[in-house]
DNA sequence: CAATTCCGTGCAACCGGTTGCATGTCAAGT
DNA sequence: ACTTGACATGCAACCGGTTGCACGGAATTG
């Protein structure tokens, strides 16, 4: 029963001016600017805009003011745990001050999220790119078209929010250093991603203080699956402990090593990064802080505080994290 | 160093006609019908719009078209693991076709899913509304407006997407009743859901049919912290095995059975629902499968279907579950 | 060679609001 | 009584595109 959708238009400004027995423009400001309007005019159009159903169309509204009261919000993987709890925070604060927020999804890529932008670009007064995959070159251009934010992006001169994992990711090197690894893997997340070479660089770093070796194996997507299947490659450097770029890539190691019968953490440690799922695995995983949410809500703050006042400043907002000790660590196995 | 940010306005369709020496409606034309434009023309409009950096603005194409290639979806709580999945498949699935999508996050609140709703009306075709608390009379009124796709939410007359848990629900009360079960605690979600009008009848009917008792506890919202918290209600029933209303609150209640050292399984049977954390707890979850990403394609799918050629069929498109046996059901213990 | 059709382009109205400026009214000020 | 100003409202242009219709010239047809 296929039929064909018979949908009331939405009144526009005009026919509640005709009922009304006013102007467009007095019922326009009605609704923008009701201090130039007397009372008795305001009561009259409401009632009857209430009773026709009428809202002023926003797509008009942004047209002709250039104010669209949306803004963009875009990540590299929504199912990503650490990125829903960034977008509600970003939600929360953007629907406080009555604005829509497009979500968009790059899937990793730079191309589709260049193209996403672009299409975005029109309707939105500002943006949000969350561990943006894209080049320099590409987010500098943007910001000069849009107002933007960056989380987890380093780029001077662009207003920015960064996690920063460093703090964390060096104690955790630390933490196993303490319980007596001599050599530890770290499996990197996309190459594209500051925050991975953040933590690369930082477990470089505290290894060389530390005196050990640090080995480093590649994975593309930071995906359970994708941590699951690097495990053989792991294994192959005889090193007992791995040291994972998130919580998901750590979670498909444990799961890739129960597999192979390698106790976690009797005769292997890991840790992951980012916290996302709390205590929630066996073992209850040890990892380093997030504070997404926070994340998301500042940069929000930031985005907002530019478009309302519609300057900017340069700023550079860090936030520390901190290794959380659960089950996955322990001392090193005697060879 | 707060400084006013001299953002270059994006060229207009009139800057164009101006540099190529044609018409707007030529270069309209180029951009949207290139079909009755002379290849030439298109070559040089194309080069010179190239050369500006100019691209159609979307939301004065969208006054005059009416046509917006926006959508929204609109989750209760976009940090709850079954709808990131979701909103992932919509997003796909809309981009397959140049969509944007809004997304909207009501909080589990009916009220400010209606507001969330009026202010994206205008913006968008058409809207996903997943798991709506909104009432059916709201519901009704604003699919007169606008095409709409309800997932998790049964109304005749609007096409919806139902992920039928009742299957999966009935099979773990009849693999609770088969390790020796005699009653059954039915933890509650929102009462505004219709996931949860259908877990729990499920659980009724399934409970008289195997002559087990069934109890019922509320929590509001569903969340770890929630199941957590509704413990020790769980506890004063003296029933033995609890099936909650999703994953999220059943692993709160993992938790608060393990803080009051219950042994799982063997002191206490749980089954979740929604299968959002894979195999990631500890014990394993036994859950109800979730095809929450399926939903979500489904949903997309029938909205474009819906815009593109206008007409609508009254579709129920209803997805089967079955029971995901994992580690967190046992023999009922001897009392 | 005149009549007809077709093609590429321009004109102008329109989408639904906003807003600077002009107008008319009425009360206060002198 | 006459100016002045404040206030409420209307007029008309504008935001940046789209589109029905008209028009002129080239190609086709009889």
């Amino acid at each position: 029963m296929t039929d064909r959708a018979a949908r009331r238009p939405s009144p526009t400004i005009s026919q509640v001016a005709a009922a009304a027995g006013v102007s467009r423009s007095t019922v326009s400001r009605v609704f923008s600017r009701p201090d130039s309007i007397s009372q008795e005019t305001i009561h009259r159009v409401k009632a009857i805009a209430e009773q026709l159903g009428y809202r002023p169309n926003q797509t008009a509204r942004a047209l002709s003011t250039g104010r669209h009261r949306n803004i963009a919000v875009i990540v590299p993987d929504v199912a990503n745990p650490f990125f829903p709890p960034l977008i509600a925070a970003t939600q929360d604060e953007a629907d406080r001050h009555e604005y829509c927020v497009f979500l968009g999804n790059s899937g990793e890529n730079a191309e589709r999220e260049d193209q996403l932008v672009h299409r975005l670009g029109s309707q939105v007064e500002g943006l949000i790119l969350v561990s943006s995959r894209m080049s320099d070159r590409q987010i500098a251009d943007l910001s000069e078209r849009r107002p933007l934010v960056l989380v987890n992006r380093d780029l001077a001169g662009i207003p920015r929010v960064l996690i920063d994992s460093a703090k964390g990711t060096q104690a955790s090197v630390e933490h196993l250093a303490s319980l007596g690894h001599e050599s530890v893997v770290y499996v990197n997340g996309p190459s594209a991603s500051w925050s991975n070479r953040q933590r690369r660089n930082a477990v470089r770093r505290a290894a060389t203080a530390h005196r050990i070796k640090m080995r480093s194996v590649a994975c593309q997507t930071p995906t359970f699956e994708s941590g699951r299947r690097v495990v053989p490659q792991i294994a192959a450097t005889g090193t007992r402990a791995v040291i994972a770029f998130d919580d998901l890539v750590a979670q498909g190691i444990l799961a890739g090593l129960a597999e192979n019968s390698v106790r976690v953490p009797h005769d292997f440690s890991v840790v992951g990064c980012d916290d996302v799922l709390g205590a929630a695995t066996y073992p209850a995983l040890t990892t380093v802080s997030n504070r997404s949410e926070e994340a998301g809500r500042v940069a929000c703050k930031l985005l907002m505080d530019m478009l309302e006042t519609n300057a900017y400043a340069d700023v550079r907002y860090v936030m520390d994290t901190h290794l959380v000790f659960r089950e996955t660590t322990g001392p090193a196995p005697n060879q």
